[in-house]
DNA sequence: CTCATATTTCTCTCTTTCCTGAAATGCCTA
DNA sequence: TAGGCATTTCAGGAAAGAGAGAAATATGAG
């Protein structure tokens, strides 16, 4: 019995797919990334067309993205010369890949092209003043976050959850939060 | 003279309303957001309309659904009849009102969802294990981030930017992290 | 090396989303 | 309360994106 014949799971891929769409991922990428997930075998690209309906051309290509974001993976399985693809299932290795890719897809760019407006901005003696700061400001936070980003993924994942238990409670270590 | 006829402030503006349809939100609605924030008076929709080469109908949407993130307001004008209109300039405030607009409309009706979905599967003897396992930790990993959001979201902004600031740092607080 | 099978690429169609212009509604002022 | 100006709603058309199927390419076994 194929996963996909659940109705509980089926409403789970169907709604990761609509999920998708509204952070501009594809419908089809994330539903099949949904069905990887709760498959407990490596799937052939064959299995997910035939369980979610979806063109064969199409599951190549979600497949492809997926491994671009480093969340599904091809695996071999012996004596089947058919490749097979398997989810991660560890969930922040998952959200951690997500945000990798994404900051090296739109991010980056994004910050280095600010960059540039804001350089070009603070040498040029036409520009509104408010616009200037604006940009500058803008390029100065993403920048910000940018760092911090990179200096918490590193962190061991043990840590990470640790951090994230603690929740609000971080505060009290900063000077002058002693209390609490 | 506008703010869009300055090059870097247009394309300042351009890339805004690209990056927005990246992450699912509409490319006038960004491009509207990216012109309130360089400018500086508050503007009325038929300059913005001006500016931006959009449908009066389509400016006054967009407005609505910034406004409906709480990133841009309504403001009156001395001796004028029409609606004027402003952004957040803070760009933290910006950030975690966008954070809080999307949990509220994306991610809370998703663990909603999948909360469900465990429940129903955990009674039921014809789930497959690994399904009922597998979405069961979905729900236990958002679940853990939404209630970290929570608690991070109320701390004030100048915690948040000092533990920015911290960086990785923040892991010598942990127990056994002492060193570093 | 050849054939069979698996996978990817490409183009065209269909769907969805976006945007416009017209009509309706709301609101202020005189 | 009537008239004008401002705003919103709505339905149709345009643009963008997603998906299907056919053709091309790659892979591996014999």
């Amino acid at each position: 019995m194929r996963v996909v014949d659940h109705p509980d799971a089926k409403a789970f891929i169907l709604h990761w797919g609509e999920m998708g769409t509204q952070w501009g991922v594809n419908r089809s990428v994330s539903q099949i990334h949904a069905l990887l997930y709760l498959s407990e075998k490596p799937q052939t690209a064959d299995a997910i067309v035939e369980a979610l309906g979806l063109a064969r051309s199409n599951v190549s290509t979600g497949l492809k993205e997926l491994q671009g974001y480093g969340i599904v993976r091809r695996v071999h399985v012996e004596g089947d010369r058919r490749d097979h693809f398997v989810a991660e299932t560890d969930l922040w290795e998952m959200l951690m890949r997500i945000a990798a890719e994404r900051k090296r897809r739109e991010i980056d760019p994004t910050i280095a092209l600010i960059q540039e407006l804001a350089a070009r901005l603070a040498d040029d003696p036409d520009a509104p003043p408010l616009v200037r700061e604006r940009v500058a400001r803008m390029h100065e936070f993403m920048a910000t976050l940018a760092t911090w980003y990179d200096q918490v993924r590193v962190l061991p994942k043990s840590t990470l959850v640790a951090l994230m238990k603690l929740g609000g409670r971080v505060a009290r270590f900063l000077p002058g939060k002693s209390k609490a």
